[in-house]
DNA sequence: AGCACGCCGACT
DNA sequence: GTCGGCGTGCTC
């Protein structure tokens, strides 16, 4: 006979006031039923109806003063929750300023009925076939949590140096009865890699978290996760909360790509997931990148992480800067490229134009709905960025003149020029929307936009990179980081006797990049950062608001040691404000406690949407990539 | 989020 | 007099 026992319950809800756990008794009847990780139905509140909750902890007794209610009913046998996901929400909701609720909400899917009901378990029939390297690297060879930015083996574009490293360690995982979690920025390289898995026959053992998946296929892949066989969970963000219950490592592919930033709530980035889930597992943690990031880069200073040295073998990369957009060494590049494969050249924007200006006094010129900036999409219509209006007719604002020039090619018009000074050779454009995934090694001139060039299967006998210039002058912190990556990213497609062009670079800087300096590079970012004060040096969070309710915030965060408070500024869109300010990473704990009780504070001002509905009155964003 | 309680204006 | 507006506050 068990004394009786308490609930202690979590709703999946993102509200700051529901922010806590409530305690309920367990009635004799459920008293042998009622498991932490569980669903249950619980009363709430004056509501009529029961609401549901994750048992997260089972107690004796509870310190609540009040008469505690009773658990209604358990909605689902199953453990939806192991307690490591339960730990890696709590330590995540602390560390970010967010609620456990909507951690919650991320790290299970909403249960579906008849996929839970009908789920009988899978059979564990796949047979792991023997790697050819596998025998060679013991585990503990592999440093517990490692970096490599490593260039590609030029061979084979299929079994670049990442992919090939992927593929080994997830073979040595699961022959020691372990999985993985491969987290990759976007759709085209879970693509990739469902091919790479397939040619190394480890197809049986993915577990894909794709981001188109149904309600019911997000349940089921997550019931499946929860089997107790080694697997490898390859998808994007979310798959890093797959709850795993024997999880050996986790791969990060590609750390600086914007994709691993979350836009909408949590507003999380998959490394600090995933560095969190690592100290919580104790399972390795491998960040896999051509070019080093200054995150990465500090992580490994600080010991955190360790480079793994690996002999990479550096492209051929030429470089120039005379002023000309598509200059001699650029076309020598692509001649020579085109007598034996396919050339990839790179700019910056799709469509024909990236900007439209006044031909007589040279300002850009405004969109007439909305003002925003210009542009020439790949039909040569002139459209606004901002509103996406098309413009027929624009007169110039400053000097009423209705003649117009066009300002720096993208994808289109460049396609089109290509045309005329390579006749007869096959063009593809490849942008975002647009464009092959896949490409057979014929000759061809491919004009791409970063991130969306098409994997060529022999590799590209020539990469050449437009608009160095302007991928540097852009006006972000992180404008070099990113340009640098995106160049690495397209380099590392060459074949392995392909020759590389960087057009519009200085000197010093083509030179480090020629010799493939992508450490000296991250720690020249990285000293840069540490001078300017600026995230990774620091941690930096976002507050938006009502001004009104952000003056008081910014005075309760000035008295947190080292906080920099970096100022408040009105956002063009909304209306509303925005605190932004920095603070040491020693610091972070208390920031995110006091934020959160400023999210609950009752004097917020109340803010609704269109449809009438509540909003958060303060939205908090810690660690927001996209901010600077 | 729900849902009730509460304290002010115009109605059979 | 009381019906009902939605501002305020709580939920184990």
């Amino acid at each position: 006979m068990s004394i009786a026992q308490v609930a202690r319950v979590a709703f999946d809800s993102a509200l700051p006031q529901l922010d806590r756990f409530f305690d309920y008794q367990i009635p004799d009847e459920l008293a042998d039923s009622v498991r932490v990780g569980q669903l249950v139905e619980v009363p709430f509140g004056r509501s009529a109806k029961n609401r549901t909750g994750f048992v997260v902890e089972i107690a004796e007794s509870s310190s609540f003063g009040g008469e505690l209610s009773a658990v209604a009913s358990v909605v689902s046998e199953r453990v939806l929750v192991t307690p490591k996901i339960l730990e890696l929400c709590q330590t995540l909701a602390a560390r970010q300023a967010l609620s456990f609720g909507e951690l919650l909400k991320v790290a299970c899917p909403d249960r579906m009925v008849r996929v839970d009901k009908s789920w009988t378990g899978e059979e564990y029939r796949a047979e792991l076939v023997p790697f050819h390297e596998h025998e060679q690297l013991a585990a503990h060879q592999l440093a517990s949590i490692s970096v490599m930015p490593g260039f590609v083996e030029h061979n084979s574009v299929l079994e670049s140096r990442w992919l090939h490293e992927v593929v080994r360690l997830c073979h040595l995982m699961l022959s020691e009865s372990q999985s993985v979690i491969v987290c990759v920025p976007d759709f085209r390289d879970v693509e990739r890699l469902q091919l790479v898995f397939e040619k190394a026959n480890l197809s049986e053992f993915i577990n894909s978290y794709d981001t188109n998946a149904t309600k019911s296929e997000q349940f089921a892949r997550h019931l499946r996760a929860l089997e107790s066989h080694p697997q490898i969970v390859l998808g994007s963000r979310s798959a890093l909360y797959s709850p795993l219950s024997n999880l050996g490592a986790i791969v990060l592919w590609d750390e600086g790509d914007e994709g691993h930033q979350d836009e909408g709530s949590p507003y999380l980035h998959s490394r600090d997931v995933a560095l969190v889930r690592q100290s919580i597992e104790d399972c390795q943690l491998v960040f896999l990148q051509h070019a080093k990031s200054a995150t990465v880069k500090r992580l490994e200073t600080l010991g955190y992480l360790q480079a793994q040295t690996q002999k990479s073998v550096r492209p051929n990369v030429a470089f120039s800067s005379d002023g000309f957009r598509v200059d001699s060494l650029a076309h020598r590049v692509i001649k020579e490229g085109l007598k034996t494969g396919a050339v990839l050249v790179q700019v910056a924007a799709k469509g024909s134009s990236t900007s439209i200006s006044c031909s007589d006094c040279g300002k850009r010129s405004a969109c007439g709905f909305c003002n925003g900036p210009l542009w020439e999409n790949s039909k040569q219509q002139v459209v606004c960025r901002v509103c996406s209006g098309f413009n027929l007719n624009i007169t110039c604002r400053d000097c009423n003149s209705q003649k117009v020039k066009r300002g720096r090619a993208g994808t289109s018009r460049t396609l089109q020029e290509f045309g005329k000074s390579f006749p007869g050779v096959r063009l593809i454009e490849a942008t975002g929307e647009s464009g092959v995934m896949f490409l057979k090694g014929e000759p061809a001139i491919v004009v791409s936009t970063a991130g969306a060039e098409p994997i060529c299967e022999s590799g590209y006998s020539a990469v050449v990179i437009l608009d160095a210039d302007l991928e540097l002058s852009r006006d972000h912190l992180d404008a070099t980081e990113q340009a640098i990556r995106k160049w690495a990213n397209a380099l590392s497609l060459l074949s392995g006797d392909g020759k590389g062009a960087i057009i519009g670079v200085s000197p010093e800087f083509g030179q480090a990049l020629s010799l493939w300096q992508v450490d000296e590079l991250a720690a020249k970012l990285l000293n840069e950062r540490i001078e300017l004060g600026f995230p990774p040096a620091v941690r930096l969070v976002s507050i938006s608001g009502a001004r009104e309710d952000l003056q008081p915030v910014k005075t309760v965060l000035e008295q947190v040691e080292g906080v920099r408070i970096l100022g408040i500024s009105s956002l063009e869109t909304s209306g509303d404000s925005r605190l932004l300010a920095t603070y040491p990473y020693s610091s972070g704990a208390q920031v995110a406690k006091l934020l959160r009780s400023a999210a609950i504070a009752p004097a917020l001002s109340k803010r609704y949407t269109k449809s009438g509905r509540i909003q958060r009155p303060l939205t908090i964003k810690m660690d927001d990539a996209k901010v600077l």
